[in-house]
DNA sequence: TGGTAGATTGTTAGCGATAACGACAAGACG
DNA sequence: CGTCTTGTCGTTATCGCTAACAATCTACCA
């Protein structure tokens, strides 16, 4: 109860405290502390250990204001729970920690009304750049982020316009060339099964894809089953249960995602369906937990975390002037791997 | 090339702009924006619909600065790849949406030197309040968080002294608790598989307890595997299978957490290892992935969705001044869930 | 020894918003 | 009919920092 040692400051600490405290001004000690201009090196000890001793914590808020310049990167993802996103940021931390650049990440689960809102909060902070999943915005969104001044990158999908720069792998074509290798290994009945979300346009074109490459193929979806939430590895084992009670003749499934369709795998070995000769099984996404299942299952890589590092790229070299212009086009090519469950 | 219908104003819109465009003060403008103080209903139109065509978006940046208030909260966590923090965020966010606060992530990869510099690059923006990961930080974190003057609630871990307000499970007390539910199954051969982790601590006070608990039993830890990086559920089927053949005799196995413990639990079932009467095994976090596993894992539940949301809770209501005092101290009882591999 | 380039440090004026207070009009009231 | 509220705005002074320029102080050369 008797402790007089340090007065915990009650106003915070200013570059005049700093300034005060190592007898200089407060325009040498900001020079100092941003490594900014000539200072003679004694000087800069002497605000050094002022500024370390008083434990100053520059405001960025009244810096960015001054400089107009601000060191954060929006990022706009829907969520963060499925395995794919996380993987992105990896992507995308990765190459800004090489930069002074800082990644704010804000979430939309898919809904354009959230976008917007996530959208608009950043953007009032003046962030350099602005990395969003998808092609696909509410029309305000757009405005907003047309009228931003600052660098756009738009990942994950190429099948669109971007409004400025993009990054990502066409899905019409990943579902094409899964339609053409399972028909090509000499499945007939081919059964889809995926999430019940007409907001997720990345689903959304896969299947587009998919169908059309198979009606080429003299083939068609013969049965479908859609979940929406739930623990997606269950829902997997159920949706396959109820599809192959309902259509037994199926000899493929197409799953929307790696994790159902690691649950539809688990499903079969259980049930002691030969896979890939009974029935064969692809999925979506290449996620790195398929390594561990029994079986490999058949599936596309998305190429998540080369995604996350190129639009960092793009942004960081537009951010400190190493790239000129926008526009930037990247399509990264899906890679099919057809594990052990895609082959006859 | 001939479109003159509107030049993108080069010069960002500001209060000004707005203030011109409606014929009133900039205060108005601003009052209006803000929903703060009396507006005549029609002003307040002109304003809006002022904003609106010239899609003005507020500089937080600069009204943080003349307010000093910023509705930004710093959460600060190790990662986002495996699937204990989404979760914790979901809860965070969950909270924090029915507010005015906006969460801002940051990541450590468990390094405390990352850490420190993610903590000053985020309080130095100044936010109303700080969550953050774990009771262990270096000193010169704890410091900032010290001096920042605002809430701060670490999470996940109560075994120690917090800063501020914690929220969490005891780690020593999960661990001693699954300790005691193998002990009294009968099993008495028990490996230990893990993270090669010096810097997880939560990880560390788990086995700490684990051992003490058995020990309490006559019991021991007769062998440990270690792994870091890679597949998760894959390391656990090689360290499952590296264990087993070092040390046939085991007959429980205990997975510093859950998806290396999935790994293992397909392993074992493959090679016809009777689960769990040969063997038994458990892992910890109750991820919502063991639902779709054949068996289900026996596990620990973290309650993270909780931690998450009371944790933000504090926050909220001491930005709000709802809650007045800090030092919150909130421990949640983590859950043994028994499954299917923990029983004779 | 005066002059000048180069290195170092200080001064002044905002950045774009908000807090706090003041001003003014339209009723309310005795 | 003058004074007092209330309701609506506007003015002024920062917030903490940085850009741009000015001022000093060296060192060195003709």
């Amino acid at each position: 109860m008797n402790d007089e040692v340090e007065i915990p400051p009650r106003r915070p600490l200013t570059l005049r405290d700093v300034s005060e405290a190592s007898g200089v001004s407060e325009m040498t000690v900001s020079r100092v502390l941003r490594n900014r201009g000539d200072v003679s090196e004694s000087t800069r000890e002497k605000v050094l250990t002022a500024a370390k001793t008083l434990g100053y914590v520059p405001n960025k808020i009244a810096g960015a204001l001054a400089s107009s310049r601000v060191n954060l990167v929006a990022v706009i993802i829907p969520s963060m729970s499925n395995m794919v996103f996380p993987e992105v940021m990896t992507g995308i931390s990765e190459v800004l920690d090489n930069t002074d650049l800082q990644p704010v990440v804000g979430f939309t689960n898919y809904l354009p009304e959230k976008e917007e809102q996530v959208l608009f909060e950043m953007l009032s902070w003046r962030p350099s750049g602005v990395i969003i999943a998808g092609l696909e915005h509410s029309e305000a969104s757009e405005a907003m982020l047309l009228a931003a001044g600052i660098p756009v990158v738009e990942i994950m999908d190429v099948d669109g316009e971007p409004i400025d720069a993009m990054v990502g792998i066409s899905h019409r074509r990943a579902g094409r060339e899964m339609a053409r290798a399972i028909a090509k290994s000499g499945y007939k009945n081919i059964g889809f099964l995926g999430t019940k979300m007409p907001l997720d346009h990345r689903a959304r074109k896969r299947f587009e894809g998919f169908t059309e490459a198979l009606a080429k193929e003299g083939l068609e979806v013969m049965d479908r089953e859609f979940y929406s939430g739930g623990s997606a590895l269950l829902k997997g084992r159920e949706m396959t249960a109820a599809i192959l009670e309902r259509s037994p003749s199926l000899d493929f499934l197409y799953y929307s995602n790696d994790m159902i369709g690691a649950g539809g795998l688990l499903y079969c070995l259980e049930k002691g369906i030969k896979v890939p000769e009974q029935i064969g099984l692809a999925g979506f996404n290449g996620v790195e937990l398929l390594a561990g299942l029994p079986l490999k299952l058949a599936t596309m890589d998305a190429g998540r975390l080369e995604i996350g590092r190129e639009a960092a790229r793009i942004i960081a070299g537009r951010a400190d002037g190493t790239i000129e212009e926008g526009g930037q086009r990247v399509e990264l090519t899906p890679k099919l791997e057809p594990g052990d469950t895609l082959v006859r």
